[in-house]
DNA sequence: TCGGACTTGTGATCGTGAACACAAGCACAA
DNA sequence: TTGTGCTTGTGTTCACGATCACAAGTCCGA
């Protein structure tokens, strides 16, 4: 399949919105699909979906439209969501807990397997079938478990220091909830999920 | 001031990262700084941040560089980010705690000061100063507080409706943790914070 | 079998943001 | 005062993603 080589980065967002948008569609019944009825659920362009497709195969029928079922099985082979994919979490504070308690990561295929935490007194406490272990831990632990994601939920002082010590255990991507800026050697990718930065994108547009 | 005009989204968003970086050199003591070195901080072209400041107008000195203090203020000017941010919080389950909990928010500018459920084991919970309050009375409230902000953290099957509800409250713009796409009129902001979507962006680059 | 109404896939075009490169301006030393 | 070494601000060029528009293909009814 062709992947990764000259698909821009855009499209590949794109195709996550196509796929939870398809979900829904078969979940309501939907066999079928037409690019313009994706758009216009979507709000967006009928061509920029086929082209964005195009970067992938040929997956509909022309005069006919897409068959849902057989799309959402491509764009999760495409997408790498067609297995389940085993996360280390560091930080156990409010946003920590709230991930390891949330059920949508688990249906979607991501699932929290180590969960780690530098407060003594949170080391040990029992999440639903987690375990806290200390943070001193990691290197061995991630090594041991074969763990290859990481999400970072630390305090921002400590983010820093938490993505130098999984870059060293070998993680390979890292999701980050600190609000800050992370130094990362090349080859490892990282995806912020910024809150406070969210929130300012929202008040820029606010007339005061 | 100039704004909003001819200003590209990604300026806009890459300020945001600006004013962050350029608050961590201000606390570790540096006064000024130069295009060259917010870039290598930030691992980006310095020609793309002078380009993006000029913008908004003039802020340095030929030969010299940038006031640290002084760009902090501008951007913050420019960014809206001079002033607190009243918010509303529709669902107080894992996410929606963790935020009220979270005193970064504040920090930065935002202060929650509504806070709904539809659960009737949580309406009435105190949580910090605020009081979980029934959310069959968001409109009332939304009016009496003059909130103009949301932060949607309801589970994927209300968002939707939670939406509606907001925007007949008069709500001008909403953060929405909810991963799945929402129907909302013309001139209202949504900026969406999807933990799904990320980890998606995270294992595509994967390889398997 | 033919024609008309659809829908896909894609080369060509358009628009916009990123990068370049250089003139303009500042500081300081001789 | 002049020259050297920086750094900013910006017109121009470059690159790339979005949109358009149309050929190719399907379905169905007469």
């Amino acid at each position: 399949m062709v992947k990764h080589m000259d698909v821009p980065e855009e499209t590949m967002q794109r195709m996550l919105a196509y796929l939870r948008e398809l979900d829904c569609m078969w979940n309501g019944g939907k066999e079928k699909f037409s690019s313009q009825s994706l758009a216009s659920a979507l709000h967006m362009n009928p061509a920029q979906i086929r082209k964005d497709f195009s970067y992938f195969g040929e997956f509909g029928t022309r005069g006919v439209g897409y068959d849902t079922k057989q799309l959402i099985t491509e764009l999760r082979a495409i997408l790498n969501l067609d297995r389940t994919w085993r996360l280390a979490l560091i930080g156990v504070g409010n946003i920590g807990s709230a991930l390891l308690r949330n059920p949508e990561l688990k249906r979607q295929g991501f699932q929290i397997v180590l969960a780690f935490d530098k407060d003594p007194r949170r080391i040990g406490k029992k999440i639903g079938p987690l375990t806290v272990e200390d943070v001193a831990t990691v290197r061995k632990r991630i090594r041991e478990e074969k763990v290859r994601l990481a999400i970072i939920a630390t305090p921002v002082e400590c983010a820093q220091e938490t993505a130098d010590n999984l870059v060293r255990a070998g993680i390979k991507g890292l999701l980050c909830f600190a609000p800050c800026h992370l130094s990362i050697p090349e080859g490892i990718r990282i995806v912020p999920v910024d809150i406070p930065m969210a929130l300012g994108k929202l008040v820029y547009h606010m007339e005061v």
